[in-house]
DNA sequence: TTGTATGCGTTATCAT
DNA sequence: ATGATAACGCATACAA
């Protein structure tokens, strides 16, 4: 390993010249910085981020959290998006980035503690459990945060517009004249509470009756489960005319269920999905769905995050909401 | 930030003695230990990764290598199952991973560099252009490196058995009394060479002739190619029975395509895929294909790098084949 | 059994 | 404009 001490004595300076002639300081002659860069170059030099750590307090590394066990695992294409343009945007801006998990081998850590341990500068919060004692540690702890579809207090957060996701998709099930509107919803986190309010808030604003027994418990991204709901939807004396899926892979699991029954889609049955992931527009019929705006959320993740870490005086926590796109598909017939 | 210096005011020993009280060194004795642990347990000590890699020369962070350009981003199932096991088992063996990647920020740099810039112990090449100078570069460096799907000499690698995999499949098709036999397949890298090789292989052992028409390019992960190949197919005098596909992403661009020609599956023509993601699984048809063992690749990966990493003396480069699974499916018709 | 001294590679302060 | 020195947090060889 060629460290600035190689090149001090190559160049017949001290390692403080070094150091600052590669650090493009002022006070150091243009000749002498030419003449360090130049060695530096020719022996093949590398800062060792390690050490620059160490010494600044800073490691231009900053963690990213996937806490597989809410299913919200990096196989996800939602979250797969997520990560790989918080790692684009990352990278971008000058910083790596590493996984924050519980448990590093031997030693059992939080996340809070293995942040520390690894110095990251700060931690972008993607996908976990927000109840979690272990979470909310972290969130509240001095490390500056970033959390994707949650609000912590005093935390700079990305949200998806689920909101206005899910009016949006209700609207163009509606004018299409559906009046039968059934819900299957994932685990009972604040993103799923909010589709259902908004769900449930659009309904009535539209004079759509909602029925107890059109909405139904499923579990993300569990095509399995989601058929089971299906199953138990058509089992009803009166039928909905459309489905409201929690996501579009869980939309599979209805698909084959409504295969079983010989419901052919829209004909029999019209569906919806949610995260307009590039699988629904390559199904056929392609998917009527609400795209969410992951490449964008992940990058503003980054983004804000690295602002705070670089300008902690000026910063204040900021709440984005990131805008989708209704993906209008073929999935619901118009029964006007 | 609480360092081994409090611990040692707070117990009135010297900071060495903290040091090997909390590395578990033998000569140290019981009581002190005890009492050093506990005051570091109380003051909330964190060990910090930086200031020991910096230490002992090892950072316990190993890189991980996905080059997009190629099409094989993070966001494919099947290099996501790779990541998702990597992390996975690296964490359960006590290191923590990093991204490794061309150009960090302002300062240019390539594969090798970046890796050495981060002190990284290893890398996993999990994809990439093996071809690129930079790759080779890494490969050939003094740093521990395991490739998946490629071999460098003097590298340790895991490898899918693309061979059997493809073998099994035209078995399979074979035995259902297809003879007409087409192959798209996608960018020209050495697993698609060992794939086709394998099909044109298995094809002549089997008495079944391949004409060139039958053999089509795409590219991988790209429905739209593949869909663009199934319709050169379609327009053939003699058309296949049974088509090939490069993934099972690819399929779903041939679906489409049989489909706007009234083709239905498997009845007018059977097709098989490659990969076996969890997504095949849940189309109906249940896609025919061959599951390769993602999980248990980044499984292998991880354990083979950190043990070059952590007995070097007694090292070898070594091949692992990780063995798939013929996922039967429904898309292959009986013609027999 | 415990403590002293040193250095990993870097940057920052303060002299010169 | 340049250099000597210290310090970041830790582990280790060696001395006591």
């Amino acid at each position: 390993m060629v460290t600035i001490t190689d090149i001090s004595k190559a160049c017949g300076v001290s390692r403080a010249t070094v150091s600052k002639a590669l650090n493009g300081a002022p006070d150091v002659s243009q000749e002498t910085a030419a003449r360090i860069r130049k060695t530096a170059a020719a022996l093949g030099y590398l800062p060792n981020a390690t050490a620059r750590a160490l010494k600044m307090g800073r490691s231009y590394n900053i963690g990213v959290l996937f806490s597989d066990e809410t299913g919200g695992g990096i196989s996800h294409e939602y979250f797969s998006q997520i990560l790989e343009s918080v790692k684009a945007e990352s990278e971008r801006l000058g910083y790596d980035i590493t996984f924050i998990s519980k448990d590093l081998g031997r030693m059992s850590m939080d996340y809070y503690e293995h942040a520390k341990y690894r110095s990251c500068d700060g931690v972008v919060i993607a996908s976990a459990d927000f109840q979690d004692p272990a979470i909310m540690r972290l969130a509240a702890s001095e490390i500056p945060t970033v959390t994707l579809d949650y609000s912590f207090d005093n935390c700079s957060s990305i949200l998806s517009d689920n909101v206005r996701g899910m009016e949006a998709l209700v609207r163009f099930v509606r004018a299409k004249g559906h009046r039968k509107l059934a819900f299957i919803h994932g685990e009972m986190t604040s993103v799923t509470q909010k589709r259902l309010a908004s769900f449930r808030r659009t309904c009535a604003e539209l004079g759509v009756p909602v029925p107890a027994d059109y909405i139904r418990p499923a579990v993300y991204h569990d095509p399995r489960s989601s058929g089971l709901a299906t199953r138990a939807l058509l089992a009803l004396p009166d039928r909905p005319t459309c489905i409201f899926f929690p996501d579009d892979l869980s939309f599979l699991g209805g698909m084959s269920e409504l295969e079983k029954h010989g419901l052919a889609i829209p004909k029999d049955m019209s569906v919806v999905g949610y995260d307009g992931i590039p699988l629904s527009q390559v199904l056929r019929p392609r998917l009527t769905t609400y795209r969410q705006g992951a490449e964008r959320m992940g990058t503003e993740a980054a983004r804000l995050l690295i602002e705070q870490i670089e300008r902690p005086d000026t910063w204040l926590p900021q709440q984005i909401t990131v805008e989708g796109e209704l993906l209008e598909g073929s999935t619901v017939s118009d029964i006007g």
